[in-house]
DNA sequence: AATTATTTGCAAATATGTCGCAATTTGTGC
DNA sequence: GCACAAATTGCGACATATTTGCAAATAATT
C-alpha cells in the first residue's frame, strides 16, 4: 500500500502543483475526522490556516478528485475520495447526527452501473445517503 | 389520490401548523418546477413572499417531511418527498448540467433496505445521486 | 366578527464563499 | 545548502447566502 502523502503528492504533481504546508494539513485532517462541513474542517484546521486557503485547496482537491462532496443531513460535508479510502457510503442518523459508513456491496453497486447504462448514461460516479435512525438511538 | 393540497395541509395541521398564503405557494411551485435551488425558487415565487419566509417555510417542510434536499453538482436543491410525489433517484450530467429522473427499481430499494437493516439501522428515507454523462452530450 | 396564537415581511446581523495582491513558500538547478 | 523563478498563502475587502428580532398582518377558533 502507497503512503496517501505519497499519492498525494504525485497527484498534485501530475497536475504541476506542489503539496504546501496548508495543503498536507487539509489532507490530514480530512484523513483523520472524515466527512467534514466546511466551517469543522477550517476550524479542525487550526487558526494557522486562513479560510480562503481551506476553500481554494478543496476546490483544486475537488477536481483533481482527491475530494468529494456529500449532501449529509443539512450542510454539505467533504471527504476524501475512492482513491484515497475505500468506496463507501452513508448512513445518516437525524436523531444523534452520526454518519455511519456503509460496507461496499457489490449487488448494489452493480445495480446502479445497470440501471445508467440502460439508459445510455455513462456513469462516473454516485453518492448514497440512508437517513433514519441509528441503532444506538433506537434503542432508547 | 389524495389532493396533494389537502394532504399538505393535514401534514401541516397534525404539527399544528396552519396552511398559510406563502406555504401553499412554496408548495405548489415545488409541485410545478420540481428540484429548484433557493434561489431559484425564492424567483419562482414571486416577488410578493420574502426571502425569510421561504427559508423558514422549507426549514418546516424539511422537518415534516414534506421536501427534501438533494446535492446535484455544486448546490443543494429542494424537491417535493416521496409522499408528495414518486419515489425516485437522480442521474447528473457533469457536462450539460441535466437532472435525469430514474425510475424506481425494485432490487435497488430492497438492496438499501437490507443493507440497513443489517446493521439494525432503521431506514426511513434515502437519496442516490448518479453523476456522469448523459447519452446526448456523449453523443458529440 | 372578535380573540388569540401563529406567521409574515422587513431590516439588520451572521455566515459562507470569492477575489486581488503583496509577502511567503515551494520546487529546481547549482 | 543557496539563489531563483514560479506557485501559493494570508489578508482585507467584497459578494452572496442564510438567519434573526420584532412589529404588523393573517389564520384558526369561538
Amino acid at each position: 500500500m502507497i503512503e496517501p502523502l505519497e499519492q498525494l503528492r504525485s497527484t498534485l504533481q501530475d497536475h504541476g502543483q506542489s503539496l504546501t504546508r496548508p495543503r498536507k494539513k487539509v489532507f490530514t485532517t480530512l484523513q483523520a475526522k472524515g466527512p467534514l462541513t466546511m466551517a469543522e474542517l477550517i476550524q479542525a484546521s487550526g487558526t494557522s490556516l486562513d479560510r480562503a486557503s481551506v476553500y481554494r485547496t478543496i476546490k483544486l482537491y475537488e477536481q483533481l478528485g482527491i475530494v468529494q462532496r456529500l449532501q449529509i443531513g443539512w450542510k454539505y460535508r467533504v471527504e476524501l475520495s475512492n482513491s484515497f479510502q475505500h468506496h463507501h457510503h452513508h448512513m445518516y442518523c437525524t436523531q444523534c447526527g452520526n454518519v455511519i459508513a456503509m460496507p461496499e456491496d457489490t449487488v448494489l453497486e452493480e445495480r446502479l452501473q445497470a440501471l445508467a447504462a440502460n439508459i445510455s448514461f455513462s456513469a462516473q460516479d454516485h453518492q448514497i445517503e440512508i437517513r433514519g435512525i441509528c441503532a444506538n438511538c433506537s434503542r432508547t
